[in-house]
DNA sequence: CGTGCCGGGGA
DNA sequence: TCCCCGGCACG
């Protein structure tokens, strides 16, 4: 197919790292400018294990220019991986896995990590998926970085950023649970057996979190349990039957079905106490500062972020992963909540804008905005600086209280660990939202649950919080979050979930929005004019013009 | 009781 | 998506 082609653009302008110029030992980071083949076996460009020597020409951060060979850049970041290859295998692997084919972000992640997690693959070496993973991660992690200045510092939180870059990654990519539903519908009966729960209604997919309850089981308890069917061929028909997309297509349409289907029927994977038609929405919001675009598909949000403030527009196939990083995954009660940006509301914009001592990063234009303040983004213009780091994923809404906030980040309050920083800015354009129901830090009254054991296996954020979020606090009090049905990523390290776990919990405020103070439009104009209100306050709902 | 607004429903 | 309204909570 496009492979070939796809292989040579990705080189070009892939982050790697190298060895330190100066010979101190750290590795740099550098794009990749040229490739030059040294060796006549450049014509059997398809095999993997051929021993062809590339050098290449990279461009430090310096500016400078510096030739590497493949062993060089491999050793210089890479030592840990078990891999041959440095590049190349990665190379391969982002062509197959679609890296250019569209909504990239969701096919790649979650072939890797299903590639990772099953046992006796007789196809591709784990090696190489591993290694891939490896390069992947230090090639995002270290072009999602922000300024020069942290460079030390940004090596010590290297774990941290990849793996919840990784997660981020995962979150966006429902597919991976897709698979054993959609290829085989005849075998799901045979999964469900080890009695890993009855919910899972194997013909319609929005019925209940069976996916869950089902992942779990196979992978800790029951070693018996069939894999999934599709193991057998590798890579590509994760995308093909999940997606029923064909070849690299278009994503477009198809998407937020599935997107919505997954998010809201992982969500409801436990009795929810009330029915609630479609409370819950799975909506892609966009992490720069000032821009709060919020999508409904993962591959919408990622073309906007590469095309609008990454600046790519020309070839919308190539990226490099970046785009994972600017946005985050939401679960929307209601669209409500993210729903009101701008309409004529001087007075949300006018609150008290933090400094923002932030240079714009390179080779963007960054008004000196900033972002808090911004309930749904809808916000002008504004191309700023990612929120310090997406890597605040679907999560985000739920670091209100940051009571387990600091947890997570050492408990350092000016912490500055990529994770933690990036709860901030979501914190805010979520908190905007429902700051009624974050009031105070206030803590689950759940004796083990919540931020107490946030590492605790069974509690998930996403989707505990998205439940609980607004029933009332008895319904999530107890330990009622079921085992694994984190939303975005059940197999997921805990530690970065406790960033999530601070659930919104807050027992008080629950209700309603406290009743606002100020002239409404009602008050304003008066019934007479009703014509003059807000649309907000024409529908009876909270009023966007005159907010408190 | 007036008001603000949530939740839900109709077109 | 736009619009309306029942109904609840608050003051």
């Amino acid at each position: 197919m496009h492979t070939r082609r796809l292989v040579k653009r990705s080189i070009l302008g892939s982050r790697v790292y190298a060895p330190s110029p100066t010979g101190d030992g750290a590795p740099v980071t550098g794009v990749v400018q040229a490739v030059k083949q040294e060796n006549s076996d450049v014509s059997s460009t398809t095999s993997t294990t051929a021993p062809r020597r590339n050098v290449y020409t990279v461009l430090l951060q310096d500016g400078s220019l510096k030739e590497f060979s493949e062993e060089e850049i491999a050793s210089g970041a890479n030592n840990q991986t078990p891999a041959r290859g440095p590049l190349k295998p990665s190379l391969k692997q982002n062509s197959n896995n679609g890296f250019g084919e569209g909504p990239k972000g969701e096919a790649p992640e979650e072939q890797r990590l299903a590639e990772g997690k099953r046992p006796g693959r007789p196809l591709d070496p784990d090696a190489r998926s591993v290694s891939l993973l490896e390069q992947k991660r230090k090639v995002v992690s270290s072009s999602i970085d922000v300024p020069h200045a942290r460079r030390s510092e940004e090596e010590v939180d290297m774990d941290k950023v990849t793996a919840a870059m990784v997660l981020t990654s995962l979150s966006t990519s429902p597919l991976v649970r897709s698979p054993p539903v959609k290829v085989g519908e005849a075998l799901v009966g045979s999964w469900k057996d080890p009695g890993s729960a009855g919910p899972l209604a194997p013909s319609s997919y929005s019925s209940s979190g069976g996916y869950w309850s089902w992942s779990a089981p196979s992978d800790q308890s029951n070693p018996s349990t069939p894999s999934p069917p599709l193991s057998a061929d590798s890579c590509k028909p994760f995308r093909v039957p999940s997606l029923g997309n064909g070849g690299g297509g278009a994503p477009g349409p198809e998407d937020p079905s599935l997107d919505d289907q997954d998010g809201s029927s992982l969500l409801f994977d436990e009795p929810i106490p009330r029915k609630r038609k479609n409370s819950m929405k799975v909506m892609f919001k966009c992490l720069w500062k000032n821009c709060g675009k919020v999508l409904s598909t993962a591959a919408g949000i990622q073309r906007h972020i590469r095309t609008v403030h990454l600046g790519r527009n020309c070839d919308s196939d190539w990226s490099d992963g970046e785009e994972d990083f600017y946005y985050t995954e939401i679960k929307l009660n209601t669209d409500e909540g993210l729903g009101c940006p701008s309409p004529a509301t001087p007075s949300v914009l006018s609150p008290p804008l933090p400094p923002h001592p932030h240079p714009p990063p390179l080779s963007h234009p960054h008004p000196p905005a900033a972002g808090p303040a911004q309930p749904g983004g809808g916000g002008g213009d504004a191309h700023r600086s990612p929120a310090q780091n997406s890597i605040g994923i679907s999560v985000a809404k739920d670091n209100h209280g940051g009571v387990c906030n600091g947890r997570l980040g050492g408990g350092g309050g000016g912490g500055a660990t990529p994770l933690s920083r990036s709860a901030p800015s979501a914190l805010y354009l979520i908190h905007a939202d429902h700051a009624y129901q974050a009031t105070a830090p206030v803590s689950i009254p759940s004796a083990d649950s919540g931020c107490g054991g946030p590492a605790v296996g069974s509690f998930t954020p996403t989707n505990s919080f998205s439940i609980s979020w607004q029933s009332p606090p008895v319904t999530f009090t107890g330990t009622s979050v079921s085992p694994c049905k984190s939303q975005s990523f059940g197999e997921q390290r805990p530690q970065t979930i406790a960033v999530l776990s601070s659930p919104p919990r807050a027992t008080a405020a629950i209700s309603r929005k406290v009743r606002g103070e100020g002239k409404k439009c009602r008050k304003v104009y008066g019934m007479e004019n009703r014509d003059m209100w807000c649309t907000a306050c024409r529908w009876k709902k909270a009023c966007q013009r005159f907010t408190d």
